[in-house]
DNA sequence: TAAAATATTTAGACTAACCTAAAAATAATT
DNA sequence: AATTATTTTTAGGTTAGTCTAAATATTTTA
């Protein structure tokens, strides 16, 4: 029972998806996650019902099966140890290896993905602060929180983005904002919910209520 | 003008091919080289054809235009770049990378392979011995001959293996034998055509003419 | 709770990449 | 040169993965 790209690309959809919202996954969701029309979900829902990775209830939506879970899981794991692999080792931006992650992602072989984590000293976190499941799909949590939640006076350091696309990535690199720079926040503006930060003890910037809302920071 | 995964590998097939042979490729010999039927080469080569990546006459073989035997140098590029990576930073033994460079030779992104090779150290051979085009698609050329042609009193470097085949290396790996050892050859026994050679002044084996034919190396 | 709006599935089609079997072209042999 | 053998192409079919348009189910709203 071998599976293809296309269904690998499918799983890991519906496991980001049920990450965010608890109920079950609905087919436009998927067909807005993955850039295809409702239909086109609709037929690869039943080959992977026919496959047991996911459970599939018409008109009901889908849940991942144990065994859908896992290749999911694995999958996301390849991604962010490519991503690392891209950023540490071959020295690209942190914006620009998504859609190289992407490619790499579906190349098989377990020896491969194993030695690679091995090479790259086994991390925790990709360039954008996601965590990497370790070989036994077991995930590392951390308590962060986002930037717009924090108080004035509050600290946190940078340990995650939420938005992953490189014109707000190139953004945060313009402004000085990378991972594990420390953020004071210093006021926060009613009218609009803008707020001012120090960043590491340094430079003050200004940002805007979305680009807050999509910093995670570790208090304190 | 986008190329396929199936495409580019039908490219590579045709330009090895041609590289032995030099008169037109035929569709049963890449038929061959590919594991499919005669009638499936027929249709590739009719869309390559269409995207004047071959030269096609009915019944008279192919040729390689000029862009085709471009993304063909680029592929072996990828591939042999790959196999390097798996083996001197991933630490996987020669006989186990082929598999896993067909896969990582169609990953897009020029910039990937041009940080790779510059990651590497701009290898200019691949673990088996075989050159690794530059980025301009210049290759590397050495005098090499193979051993089944050396006289006794002869030596030479080993710098490359004709099988690429998993048992062969894993047989090479267990009499000594790898690039770089030095080769004497001691005598040729008529009756068989084996050869008697030791081993970086050495240990001393015997080749039967088939493994002699399949190495080659740089004379003195 | 019936009508309207929305979400999902079905029906029917398309392309790339394969296949087998049959037809046609080319090459080899008498 | 005619027959036979080999090679190649054509014809027709399959599967995965996509699409649009139409039908159907579910949810929301009046
Ligand atoms: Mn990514
Ligand atoms: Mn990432
Ligand atoms: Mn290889
Ligand atoms: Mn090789």
């Amino acid at each position: 029972m071998t599976i293809t790209t296309a269904e690998e690309n499918y799983l890991k959809a519906i496991f980001k998806i049920a990450e965010k919202e608890d109920k079950a996954v609905l087919t436009n969701s998927i067909a807005a996650a993955m850039n295809t029309a409702a239909a086109s979900v609709t037929d690869m829902l039943k080959r992977l019902a026919e496959k047991h990775l996911i459970k599939y209830e018409k008109y009901r939506g889908v849940e991942l099966t144990e065994e859908g879970n896992r290749l999911a899981t694995i999958l996301i794991r390849k991604h962010r140890l490519w991503e690392v692999f891209l950023v540490e080792k071959l020295g690209f931006a942190w914006d620009e290896v998504h859609d190289l992650a992407e490619q790499l992602e579906h190349v098989q072989g377990e020896a491969l993905i194993d030695r690679l984590d091995n090479f790259l000293g086994h991390p925790r976190f990709d360039p954008h602060g996601d965590p990497i499941p370790d070989a036994q799909g077991r995930w590392t949590f951390r308590q962060q929180v986002r930037v717009s939640l924090l108080q004035p006076g509050e600290k946190g350091i940078l340990t995650g983005v939420d938005d992953h696309a490189t014109p707000f990535l190139q953004y945060l690199d313009q402004i000085g904002v990378a991972l594990g720079i420390e953020l004071l926040l210093l006021h926060r503006t009613e009218y609009d919910q803008s707020v001012q930060v120090r960043i590491s003890g340094k430079t003050e910037v200004t940002l805007s209520e979305k680009v807050a809302q999509n910093l995670f920071v570790i208090r304190g």
